[in-house]
DNA sequence: TCAAAAGTGTTGGGGATACACCCATGT
DNA sequence: ACATGGGTGTATCCCCAACACTTTTGA
């Protein structure tokens, strides 16, 4: 070990989160992100990713976890750490952020968002249209969203996105936005339903044309 | 935001860092890694990952470069950052941990290997046989180890264990050890070949037998 | 009865595996 | 000459993308 102690107490720690969750906009369900308006110096007015200062008493996926409350008043179904950014010049004051990122379940946001006292603050962004963020956080939000696309393919991570129990289509357009590319539905059954993770229910979700069987995944690993 | 700025001062910040290598021993080349005594409380004596405190004026690339410099007086061939580790529990004061880890070319190895003035407190160790670890570090370089293996399978990272030019036996052993299974030779000669990131030289390895061809990676990405 | 989504069947190409085989060199 | 590793050829299997097709519902 080097250093001494006195240089330990000039590094502040801060975590903050990605959250990614599906919300419905004109071209269909579009996959989008919460950001804040910064209410102090640096960056006063400019949006920003969710965070707070790391308290000395509390796990780090447990700050993230209460940042994102403080956000959005709900539980994450995923989350995950993403990276450590803590380049000298990435703020005035020398700074690390602990960056994590999370997944809601779209119909819980919908249900926050009908609440009154919704954070004022907050706004939702489509992944492809974010503003300028303050400090470094454009390039984390896109490391974010790269991370996601990668693990979406071979995992059951998309479930994050969705209530427990879904129709193939629907976990297929999770997929979609996710990945922002088309999936032939024929394959898309094959592959989930071979995969011995997804398993069907004797539910069935109707609507417009022939209902649809509703599955869940496993629960555990 | 939240917390005040008297928060930040109680966390201290670490950086420490996975070292893998290749080296020779009764079974072949066997993936390795160094490991450092302590000499200081608390795990006083114990085996522990080469680390120390971040520098309030130093990047985390450059604060693990520089671990790693004080370990092994070497320049890695690969560093990328794993995960921090802060759990509260993990250490009697308040610590978390910025870990990487670390690719050291075999050859420079043996290099530094037959200088003077090499470390006396550490110590290289098989990963399949790590003693018990000061900390978390078990499980940190558990982890580590884990990421190597799934890197290896889809990227040139073995690259950061051979000299620039190398045989296609010699970095096919490389993966074998790292992957601790066999390959056929034939087939990872077609994969790599067509890979286009690996690109013949005009040069042949002579030894006991037919000369091998000499590839090097292709620069940049 | 028709449109649209749910769901099934079939085919073909590409990559991975297994392994037979030839080539070039030191001893 | 022969043992040994370097290097090539090739048959097989399996996954998966493409797409034609059937089924079931609401309107």
């Amino acid at each position: 070990m080097s250093g001494t102690t006195g240089d330990r107490d000039a590094i502040g720690v801060a975590v903050s989160t990605v959250i990614f969750s599906l919300r419905s906009a004109d071209e269909g369900e579009r996959l989008m992100l919460p950001l804040v308006r910064r209410t102090r110096e640096p960056h006063l007015g400019s949006w920003a990713l969710p965070g707070g200062w790391l308290d000395p008493a509390e796990d780090l996926d447990a700050a993230a976890s209460r940042t994102l409350a403080e956000t959005t008043a709900l539980q994450p179904s995923y989350l995950e750490q993403l990276y450590t950014f803590g380049d000298v010049a990435r703020s005035p004051s020398r700074t690390i952020s602990i960056v994590y990122w999370a997944l809601l379940r779209s119909d819980l946001v919908d249900a926050q968002r009908s609440r009154a006292g919704a954070p004022e603050n907050v706004e939702w962004f489509d992944v492809d249209a974010v503003p300028p963020l303050a400090f470094d956080h454009n390039r984390i939000a896109e490391y974010a969203l790269w991370r996601l696309r990668n693990k979406v393919a071979y995992s059951r991570i998309a479930a994050g996105l969705l209530p427990d129990e879904f129709t193939l289509t629907e976990l297929r357009e999770v997929y979609e936005a996710v990945l922002g590319q088309r999936l032939d539905p024929s394959n898309f059954r094959r592959l989930l339903e071979g995969s011995d993770e997804l398993v069907p229910t004797e539910s069935f979700r109707t609507g417009k044309h022939r209902p649809a069987r509703l599955y869940r995944y496993v629960a555990h690993s």
